[in-house]
DNA sequence: TGCCTTGTTCGACTGTTATCGAACAATATG
DNA sequence: CATATTGTTCGATAACAGTCGAACAAGGCA
């Protein structure tokens, strides 16, 4: 598999970030992903069904809030925030301390 | 006309706040309270016909990004920004000095 | 090579949301 | 009272987004 592309922070769109973080199962990956660092995708997955899955890692990959750094068959993914907060200062920070 | 209800602040949900900020129209309303203060609904209709900015502050509205008071015949519009912070700290002032 | 693991892609379906004209409601003013 | 102003509500439409099974792709390993 070829390695993803990650837009450059510049481009970063606050509408498109606010709609990646404006759902359920993907705060949820985004709240997981600040506690532990890393995670692949299998290890995020509930209930939910890989494809699903694989829809929401794309939104918040394009929007930038997340990278994916394959290493052999697996996806390990981490947040972007210092990129984030180069465009956005505090956004995410506020997002993850919000109950 | 009767008074609006404005949710309490203990209820405001993260996922509607942000679902109401990702959207351009409403976010530049948003922009606009945050330089004016207050102001009515008219003044802040650019093109978009009268019905499709009623149905944007209730979003923003059932969301408690803003209250709305009434004088007359006018609707006042601002922000519920110190509220806002008591339950997201930081994010409604990271969204406005976003770019 | 054959098989398992990990994720993506595709296609269809479903539900939600934005948009907007038209009719309506409420208040002020002549 | 008649009319103008301000905004809401209704109903229809169109676009978008989430969900999920099935098929596919690629790497690791026996």
């Amino acid at each position: 598999m070829a390695a993803y592309d990650h837009p450059d922070p510049a481009t970063f769109e606050l509408t498109l970030v606010l709609r990646a973080l404006a759902d359920p199962a993907r705060l949820e990956i985004v709240r997981h992903l600040a506690r532990v660092g890393e995670a692949n995708c299998a290890t995020l997955i509930g209930t939910r069904p890989k494809s699903s899955m694989s829809h929401h890692f794309q939104v918040l990959r394009d929007s930038g809030i997340l990278r994916t750094r394959i290493e052999g068959v697996q996806h390990r993914n981490s947040l972007r925030h210092e990129e984030l907060d180069t465009r956005f200062p505090g956004l995410l920070t506020a997002v993850l301390n919000a109950p």
